[in-house]
DNA sequence: ATTCGTATTGACCGCAGCGGTTATTGTGGT
DNA sequence: ACCACAATAACCGCTGCGGTCAATACGAAT
């Protein structure tokens, strides 16, 4: 029998909420400050149906590990030789990603602040920087002859990623999606012009 | 004998360091998962003295509230007409602050997301909006005529303090406050020639 | 050197809450 | 009526918490 072989048979529709439930509550707390209880409490099932599906809890947080890898993998685009629409294309995969799993977009960034160390080589060896070169996609086509003079690289992807970090930041809350990429699209429109030289803008 | 006269005759360079491992540990956890153990460690105390000084937790967390509001007003000063301007002032407060006190800016900032009801109420007893009323002050004289067409008060809002804050949370890291102090000052440079009227830059 | 007041702490306590187990109780198919 | 299995309430040993206290370390006064 296979770890999360009784996971595998449930309806699929009750793993989406076990497995929400877990993101929320692992990325919130991380890995050591959250307990299984405060799980299944939140997916509405008891903690012995929980240990049920996952025999440890370190199980479940791998488990949850390579599936947001995956998951992420899957909604990876390449990107165009305009900056400001990668970064565009980069929060609309996080819509598209949090749309699906509230909470996983906080998973994968709580685990920059993981302090378990063996848990943290155990990640490395599953994800084995395919995000990352999935990430370098994104951004490997860009053309950065179209910014203004004196502006340099670092201080363009800054401002573009801290302006759709804080709008994501400021929606994801209310979940209104739609309005949230429409003000990104607008915040972009205005970087433009700061960022582009006119021919490009 | 008053709640904390033990810690009030103890040095005052002592006095720092039990402040500051407890700021530090409050806002990296919250309230409720500091442990008062580990506090003291970061002091380099016992728990024992840490309970000399400080009765109780919650009596050392009303402490440190209490002193935190202090500290951020004596900083507070009156903005400008300049919005710009009246965001790097603000900034430098934060890093004022943030010089004296590593940690304290977290420890206020974990508090928006505090659970514990019958705490925040004790809270807002004691700052009474007096925090929220000297950070009006920063911005009551700010002219926003100076913005460009189009170009509404919360979006600039919005794009000055998310630079501001995306540059603080970068540096914030490494220490370096000259450098940090230098940066804002430069992406306030550029935010100046997307936001306001030519007239005004 | 001795005394004494106090700052400091190691060792301890009762308890809450953890990860994990198990015996029991539904429940749907035949 | 039976069975196979999903689900859970109740439980277990243990860790680590907030908080206490008796013992110690230490500086000042004599």
């Amino acid at each position: 029998m296979l770890p999360t072989d009784n996971f595998d048979k449930i309806l699929p529709e009750k793993q989406q909420i076990v497995l929400n439930a877990a993101l929320t509550c692992f990325g919130r707390s991380g890995y050591k400050r959250t307990a299984m209880s405060e799980i299944a409490i939140g997916a509405g099932i008891s903690k012995a149906s929980l240990f049920h599906y996952f025999n440890t809890k370190k199980e479940l947080f791998i488990y949850l590990y390579r599936y947001a890898c995956d998951e992420i993998l899957a909604e990876m685009v390449a990107g165009t030789e305009d900056l400001i629409e990668c970064v565009r294309l980069g929060a609309q995969i996080k819509i598209r990603v949090m749309k699906k799993h509230p909470g996983m977009y906080d998973f994968l960034l709580s685990l920059v602040t993981e302090t378990d160390g063996a848990l943290l080589e155990e990640l490395k060896q599953i994800n084995n920087g395919k995000v990352e070169r999935g990430m370098a996609l994104l951004f490997c086509n860009v053309d950065w002859s179209r910014f203004r003079e004196g502006l340099d690289r670092t201080t363009a992807m800054n401002l573009l990623s801290w302006v759709s970090e804080g709008c994501i930041k400021k929606y994801s809350a209310t979940k209104s999606w739609n309005e949230l990429t429409a003000e990104i699209d607008r915040y972009m429109g205005i970087m433009k012009n700061v960022l582009y030289k006119e021919a490009y803008q």
